[in-house]
DNA sequence: GTTACTGGTTCCATTATTTGAAACTCAGTT
DNA sequence: AACTGAGTTTCAAATAATGGAACCAGTAAC
């Protein structure tokens, strides 16, 4: 039997509403019909479905699907009982103040690094990320930072899972560069995203990590190389470490859901 | 036969999911079955399918689920193609340095106030809102500004849904006392928050609309009965017209689906 | 004005999935 | 050892999902 998708129906119609998602902008159903696996009448249905339950929004004009939102309604409250964030808010703002500049809380989603807060700094720098948002863990501070730290199953894993796009001349492309890489990080503690992703874009991160050494999440201060360079970052990793400490601490106390990275193999 | 839910598997299993989201903490299994309609094999199912599927998490240890973090990466992107709010950014981002005071931006989804966006004045007063937050109608600016300028029959549909809970002395406590704050709100053109949700905050709120005349969301100045009054708030109406005015315009622009605000009256 | 598309929608017999009463497991009690 | 209750599995009956084919606009081409 081929096996698509993995649990029945509603898995399904989830794959659809990932694919919408995906997209990044409203699509047609054409459009969606072209890249799903679904027949055409199979699709129209879930996509029908979903819109009624506010999963989707269709714009009859322009007859559009796109993220409904539900989901916003329902990423709160995702966002304050499963993520870091709400533990970790009061620190970051204090962090955030102390360093004045740009602040990320991360967490390790899938094999892809998913922004949780942002701070931003005073004149905010036009950049990618934003909470909510999905980036590559092989080129960013935080996302290898998370690596270094993780098991070395996962990280296997993980890897395999990387498109090692190269974003800049400095991006990492190599499964061999990063895994120099995620040993020299964790032997220092903290790691550096050196132009990798974006150009005039660097960052200093560390890890957060249970008291069992399992990751949490990752912070990260970032900033642009026309303001300073990874020497004056490398200033900031102490009140890092010491913020990162203090989160760490909180989840400990409020006994947080110790996050099972299990990784059920897709094929 | 009893009709529950509305649209086949998906539909009951997203009923799930909302239930988890509406406990606002984690829950357990047992729990979710006592306020559940469905019998306990089936109700099991579903659970374990959205774990599965990323959008509900488990705590192994506490044995609880919580809404998963895949609905923050889906939310994400209804933020940014379902809402008023990438499109509102630089114009709260203005009016927000201009009143140096919270501002929020909101849509009305279902019978309530969906907040997609806010900024936080200088010194941020602890406040109830938040993006992705859920307020009441009829008892906050935003919301009764959005209802003031909805078509009749929408109003009657969500006036019916309100709860009319007295949060405070002010809180406005029946239909009809909603109905004449209403027409007065219309009249000026925009409303007031006279500490109507949570004592001693107050607003003023504006809404967005289209040429046309449809309610696309509302604006709000918030501060605190310490800091000003409602005279003082009232001399940041024109500004907030004219920021509301802007988004609308860029909305048309953008051709921004006209959002369809039809109500699927649920028993 | 007719004809051929193209994108979206509905039919309906076949098929696969969901359903839930009952039965079972594995703690923790009594 | 027997009991209890939360959580889990079974399995035949009931139901819902499936998708090939047909249908219906519009609209571009002849």
């Amino acid at each position: 039997m081929g096996r698509v998708t993995g649990d029945g129906t509603v898995g399904k119609a989830l794959e659809v509403l990932d694919q919408v998602a995906a997209f990044g902008r409203p699509v047609k159903f054409s459009e969606l019909l072209a890249g799903s696996a679904f027949p055409k009448p199979t699709l129209y249905r879930f996509v029908q479905t979903l819109t009624n339950q506010q999963m989707l929004s269709y714009d009859p004009e322009r007859q559009t699907y796109a993220p409904g939102v539900r989901l916003v309604r329902l990423a709160h409250a995702a966002w304050e009982q499963s993520t870091l964030a709400p533990l970790a808010r009061p620190h970051i703002d204090a962090l955030s103040r102390a360093v004045g500049e740009t602040v990320h809380l991360a967490q390790l989603d899938h094999a892809q690094v998913l922004y949780i807060d942002k701070r931003n700094a005073g004149n905010p720098v036009q950049m990618y990320s934003q909470a909510g948002k999905v980036g590559p863990a092989y080129c960013t501070g935080v996302g290898k930072v998370m690596l270094a730290f993780s098991d070395a199953s996962l990280v296997d894993t993980i890897i395999e899972q990387q498109s090692f796009h190269v974003f800049t001349p400095h991006t990492l492309s190599t499964p061999d560069a990063l895994r120099d890489e995620l040993q020299k990080i964790k032997a220092n503690g903290y790691g550096f995203d050196r132009e990798e992703h974006e150009p005039g874009i660097i960052c200093v991160a560390v890890p957060i990590l249970t008291e069992s050494g399992r990751v949490l999440g990752a912070l990260s201060v970032t900033s642009t190389t026309s303001r300073t360079n990874l020497a004056g970052l490398e200033g900031y990793v102490p009140i890092l470490q010491d913020t990162a400490e203090k989160i760490a601490r909180d989840a400990r106390n409020w006994s947080f859901p110790d996050y099972d990275t299990k990784e059920t193999t897709r094929t």
